[in-house]
RNA sequence: GCGGAGAUUGCCGAGCCAGGACAAAGGCGAUGGAUUCAGGGUCCAUUUCCGCAGGGAUUCGGGGGUUCAAAUCCCCCUCUCCGCACCA
């Protein structure tokens, strides 16, 4: 809590000086177009996407970490000598906008709450009601946060060509989705049937997870009964069960005390609950004909289907009207609840086993776990499952000898086709919306949808899993199995923002399939958009043309310069080499881009790679309202400035892992920076020689050598851990071991700046103008051949001090001695003889054998003038060991010796 | 249920794929010291236990195995987290 003291300091000083700098350089780089990607056959290309975002709203620091990745890859592949697109654009289909303008419409006071929180960030008080006013036209939200978003990213410094942006509601763009899905069709990818979705009736509408009270905490799923018709003449009877493979075992049939509705439906009668009926009414086209009391079922017998006999029909109080249908068939032989409830009415019937199965059975379980109604559900959970594993079934006619798992198909699959069954679908649980309204499973008639499950499909894209790189690699097998698991998929619905089917136009494309491929506009819509304007479309002989190398199209000659732009911009840029996505994408967007890439697209233009950073939590929890820990992008460059934003997220956590953003890490962050800072400010050229600077220079390079290659895997925390932090730490040891840090740093500035600049761009273009020259920091090159400037031998020389003062130390300490000072003697003539002549010693030099097996393994391999150094550095390790220090070389072999890398040490 | 990830020394968190110098990086915290310093800054050292010579003992969720050698490889168990669809 205290140091937010220091944090506040902080802010006054560098924060200010670093909400300047950083708004000069952004201007700059805008106004000379730095980052406007162009054509260049001379050097490779890189293009880089990050998912756009969607306009409901400003974003927070967990949206920004995959930006800001997206931003120092992009900013780092320029470095090698890429010529790097990284473009973004707007979401806008779909229905969150278009509801939360209808709520504003219907002056819904928490939406008027969320909306007022977002514009307090940005707007001064006099203008918030106004801009919520116009909120009720859902564009204006679209439009207000895509520009507060552009604004948001061009403060935290993202290199964005925003000349290539479009946005999934332009009517351009839109063209290339019908196209799209005009190819999709072409390859008999999209299709049309009935689709159960969840449904409120009060609302008109479909309802998703976020709309159902407890949504996120206790899902809602669709299960799906069969609805087995039990035949009487005057009317039949629809008994809904999920285990359907037990129809030869069923004795009765179990209604509740309450109304049930008389149905019409393909010309004949049905009962069901009356709950049942308005339903079923969502799912089915039937006719209501009347209400009827129980006693009317009751006093019938019905017949069984495949069974053939006519059975009884019970009152029981543990049926439900208001699940399923609201009638059950009884199988006591193979349910605890029918076994219970025959022998509590005392019923006489017969009951019949019709699954064999060892050591398990209704009258075991119900001894077990006692004849009493709470106990009944957990019983009837435990012989489920066990019969559905281990079951086999018999006296069932054909079906004997089938196991449970199959028959259940099976004998569903027969009843359908045979008309004795109908599906009947129910909620997993009863559930309502957050307004209070009852949540139902209603049957969409006509839903188009892409079909994922042709298995050429998936083949393609496997093969296409297969070449691509990911990072981190396990995701390579969860992406394989997210393509193995998607079946089809529904592609368009009734309302939102969006594309309309070019096949259907009743239907609005939805949002998730209208972004599959969307990257290609970035490559050249802008050329596409001249011919759109003129034509009012985009025929799809240009499309065609354009992106799979189809036949100029003559007939549209007069545009032949945008269209040759854009194929030529489409074949140089594509496919995307690196898409930045976080987790919850993999069963769907993902999934999705992969395909239909797969699916329209000649290899070439396949996706190349894929990273898939972890989430970002505040202050260890979830982000959400709720908890009150959000932090909008805006705040934070605002609060800490865009540099230490950027750093916080390159370095706090490893790319794949949890990034949790607080304060006590942050500090720690901003307090590396700060020393940066220092160093630059007190920055001037200066000359120096000697072996200190020669290791700097070593481990500079060392250091930028594994920041090269941690970074070829986009291991930026490793990468930056070494060429920020490990060169802080080595300029720490140089004044230790009083060499000038001005010195120092002016032989590496030029790298180091160069290296920095994908994370803190801000600051590396200040100092780089400052002390370099009059260019852009943002677009040079480092060059990678620098094993030449990497002196090993004064690495290890400096490694090997260290050691020798680490040890004086550790014998100083287990001694518990305090002399005055120190006899060191390192190896000599013999000791060397004895190393390069292990395999064949003679005389003498046996005696060292047993000394040389025990220090074996600290004995360093390389040699180095051991006397000469110590030499060289003996003020340094007299100051650290405040030993007066003597060195000599060993003369002879003896029992202990020195070696090289260990020394003798005496304190004296 | 299905699929995936993980469990490391006070806390956070590397290492594990390619076994050996790993008592195990780094950060935070803690302790001691330095700094013409009055204790929220910076620097140095220590931070599993034992040790009067640079050493030893015991550790990486639990158990077993492979190996000269295992935090790292194999098997079993326990526990934690994430995803499972029409929702952007």
């Amino acid at each position: 809590m205290d140091n937010s003291y220091c944090s506040c300091c902080f802010n006054n000083n560098v924060m200010d000086m670093n909400n300047n700098i950083e708004k000069k350089w952004q201007t700059e780089w805008k106004n000379n177009h730095v980052f406007e990607s162009k054509i260049d056959n001379n050097r490779p290309k890189f293009f880089v996407t990050v998912p756009w975002p969607y306009t409901n709203g400003s974003l927070h620091v967990g949206h920004g970490r995959t930006y800001t990745l997206g931003d120092i890859i992009a900013r780092y592949k320029r470095l090698e000598g890429y010529n790097v697109l990284f473009p973004m654009g707007f979401h806008e289909s779909g229905t969150p906008i278009l509801a939360f303008s209808e709520r504003l419409r219907e002056n819904d006071p928490d939406t008027i709450k969320l909306y007022r929180s977002y514009l307090e960030e940005y707007e001064e008080k006099g203008n918030i009601d106004r801009l919520i006013e116009s909120f009720k036209e859902p564009e204006n939200i679209a439009n207000y946060f895509a520009d507060k978003i552009i604004n948001d990213f061009t403060a935290l410094g993202y290199s964005i060509d925003w000349t290539r942006r479009f946005t999934s509601a332009d009517a351009d763009y839109q063209e290339i989705v019908k196209w799209q899905f005009k190819k999709l069709k072409d390859l008999n990818l999209i299709k049309q049937g009935n689709y159960p979705i969840l449904y409120s009736i009060k609302d008109e509408n479909a309802v998703g997870e976020d709309d159902i009270k407890d949504g996120d905490v206790d899902k809602v799923t669709i299960e799906e009964y069969t609805g087995l018709i039990l035949e009487n003449d005057d009317f039949n009877l629809i008994a809904a069960s999920v285990r359907p493979e037990t129809i030869f075992g069923i004795t009765n049939a179990w209604i509740s005390n309450s109304l049930y509705t008389i149905f019409e439906y393909n010309n004949k009668h049905y009962a069901v609950s009356k709950e049942a009926f308005t339903k079923l009414s969502y799912q089915y086209n039937i006719k209501f004909v009347k209400d009827i009391k129980p006693d009317e079922i009751t006093s019938r017998k019905f017949k069984v289907p495949l069974l053939n006999e006519y059975i009884d029909v019970y009152i029981a109080d543990f049926v439900d009207p208001d699940n399923a249908t609201g009638v059950v068939y009884s199988v006591p032989g193979h349910a605890i609840y029918d076994y219970y409830y025959i022998k509590k009415l005392g019923l006489k019937l017969n009951i019949k086993k019709v699954i064999a199965i060892d050591n398990i059975s209704v009258e075991k379980l119900l001894e077990r776990y006692g004849y009493e109604e709470k106990s009944l559900k957990e019983a009837t959970q435990e012989l489920y499952k066990a019969e559905y594993y281990n079951g086999i079934l018999i006296n069932s006619g054909n079906y004997s000898g089938l196991s449970v798992k199959d028959a259940r198909d099976k004998i569903k699959n027969d009843l359908i086709s045979s008309g004795k069954a109908i599906i009947v679908y129910e909620t997993s649980r009863k559930a309502v919306t957050r307004s209070g309204s009852k949540v139902i499973v209603a049957v969409i008639n006509g839903q188009w949808f892409i079909d994922y499950s042709q298995p050429w499909l998936k083949k393609k894209t496997h093969e296409m899993i297969d070449e691509m790189a990911f990072y981190p690699e396990f995701y390579r097998k969860i992406m394989a199995d997210a393509i193995d698991w998607l079946r089809e998929r529904p592609c368009a619905r009734k309302r939102g923002i969006g594309t309309r089917l070019p096949f259907d136009n009743e239907w609005v494309i939805e949002s998730l399939s209208d972004s599959t491929i969307y990257m290609v506009g970035y490559t050249n819509l802008k050329y596409l958009r001249n011919i759109y304007n003129e034509l009012g479309e985009i025929p799809d002989e240009i499309l065609n043309y354009v992106y799979l190398n189809g036949d100029f199209p003559e007939n549209y000659k007069k545009f032949r310069e945008d269209i040759q732009m854009a194929r030529n911009e489409f074949n140089y840029w594509y496919g995307v080499d690196l898409r930045i996505t976080a987790p919850p994408h993999i069963s769907n967007h993902l999934s999705f881009y992969l395909m239909n890439h797969a699916a329209i697209f000649e290899k070439d233009k396949y996706p190349k790679g894929l990273i898939i950073s972890g989430l970002v939590i505040s202050n260890g929890a979830k982000i959400s309202k709720s908890k009150g820990n959000v932090i909008s992008l805006l705040k934070i460059k605002e609060k800490y400035s865009a540099d230490i934003y950027r750093l916080f997220v390159a370095v706090g956590a490893d790319i794949s892992s949890l990034l949790d953003w607080n304060e006590k890490d942050l500090s720690a962050v901003i307090k590396r920076y700060e020393s940066f800072i220092d160093i630059m400010n007190n920055f001037e050229f200066k000359n120096d020689d000697g072996f200190i600077y020669k290791w700097f220079a070593s481990r500079f390079y060392s250091n930028l050598n594994d920041y090269f290659n941690l970074m070829a895997s986009y291991k930026i925390r490793d990468a930056y851990i070494s060429i920020f932090y490990n060169v802080l730490n080595d300029i720490k040891h140089l004044e230790l071991r009083h060499g000038d840090v001005n010195a120092a740093v002016s032989m590496i500035l030029k790298d180091w700046l160069i290296a920095l600049s994908p994370v803190i761009p801000h600051t590396c273009e200040e100092y780089w103008h400052r002390y370099i020259e009059n260019s852009f920091v943002s677009l040079k090159t480092l060059d990678k051949n620098i094993a030449n400037r990497i002196d090993n031998y004064t690495i290890e020389s400096e490694n090997y001090i260290e050691n020798l003062i680490n040890d004086i130390r550790e014998i100083k300490r287990a001694a518990k001695i305090s002399g005055s000072g120190a006899l060191i003697t390192v190896y000599g003539d013999d000791q060397e003889y004895f190393i390069k002549n292990y395999n064949n010693l003679t005389g003498k030099f046996k005696i060292a054998i047993p000394d040389y097996m025990k220090n074996k393994q600290r004995i360093m391999n390389k040699m180095i003038d051991e006397y000469a150094i110590i030499n060289e550095n003996i003020d340094y390790i007299q100051e650290m060991t405040s030993l007066k220090i003597e060195v000599n070389r060993s003369n002879k072999i003896d029992k202990k010796n020195p070696w090289p890398g260990r020394p003798l040490i005496r304190i004296i």
